[in-house]
DNA sequence: TCCTTATGTACAA
DNA sequence: TGTACCTAAGGAC
């Protein structure tokens, strides 16, 4: 499940479980990964970090282990030692990278990428990334500059992560319904207050979303229970207004929620509550 | 058991 | 714009 709040909540299990100092035994039972475990083997974790989509899992001189989950990737963490029985542990063939004390383990599987890198590497990653509203360090005022620059569309500029980074499908779609802003409004028509708006609302959204480890967009005053109507939540496991929620009655107006292609991605929005 | 789909990105043409 | 890549769940049979 990643948008940005995934990987951030995953740069911070990581951390908790894996550091400070304790050597870990490191492998990549598929294979892919294994020239890189064996380098790393025996060491300890030292520092773990999030940019946008982008995970960094930091081994002090040796480099830097640059995750990127892509649509599939997912990570599984177990902790023998509390829990009486050890879930048994699930078919190893396709996991990557596995990170394992003696007493609890991490999975890695499907990631689009998993390499070892240097800090250099590193840092010309996070260079191509515009801010991420999860990252305290993050300045707005660049991704408002290239979107008032842009004939694109915004619903494709809030997914590109050289203007804003960690926002995926659901934020895209949840955020300009929280907004009324019709998608397909080019970037240079979004207006100053509605930036600050949107920037506002992603910071909000995604740290409850790495809170919550899901992602709830709906307001209080709309929730079912609010609007007496009955209980529901979506397949994904949060609560949302538009997402994946194509031919049913926006929550809102009662209207049907439309869907289209967008840069070969699904959108979704109300034409009625997000007019141009 | 097969088919579709998915919260993503990179690269070729 | 199309296609390739990575995995697993859910639904249709």
């Amino acid at each position: 499940m990643p948008e940005g709040h995934t990987i951030h909540r995953l740069a911070h299990e990581y951390a908790t479980r894996f550091t400070p100092g304790k050597p870990l035994q490191i492998t990549s039972p598929q294979g892919k990964f294994a020239d890189s475990a064996a380098l790393l083997d025996t060491r300890p974790l030292t520092t773990t970090e999030a940019h946008g989509k982008h995970l960094f899992l930091g081994f002090g001189p040796l480099g830097w282990v640059h995750i990127h989950l892509g649509l599939f990737g997912k990570v599984a963490f177990e902790n023998t030692e509390s829990g009486s029985t050890a879930k048994a542990a699930p078919k190893p063939d396709t996991v990557r990278l596995r990170l394992a004390t003696p007493t609890a383990w991490a999975d890695l599987r499907g990631p689009t990428t998993c390499t070892l890198i240097t800090d250099a590497e590193k840092q010309a990653v996070q260079d191509r990334l515009g801010p991420d509203p999860l990252r305290a360090d993050a300045d707005p005022d660049r991704a408002r500059r290239r979107i008032a620059a842009s004939r694109t569309t915004i619903a494709a500029l809030l997914m590109d992560q050289k203007v804003v980074a960690g926002v995926g499908n659901v934020y895209r779609a949840e955020v300009l319904f929280r907004h009324g802003i019709d998608p397909y409004t080019p970037g240079r028509d979004i207006t100053d207050a509605q930036w600050a708006a949107l920037w506002q609302d992603l910071v909000d959204l995604m740290h409850e979303g790495v809170r919550l480890n899901r992602i709830d967009t709906v307001r209080p005053e709309h929730t079912p229970e609010a609007m007496g109507r009955p209980p529901r939540r979506d397949d994904h496991g949060g609560e949302v207004y538009v997402y994946r929620r194509a031919t049913l009655p926006c929550h809102l107006c009662g209207g049907e929620i439309r869907t289209a292609d967008l840069a070969a991605r699904n959108l979704f929005w109300c034409p009625t509550c997000q007019q141009p």
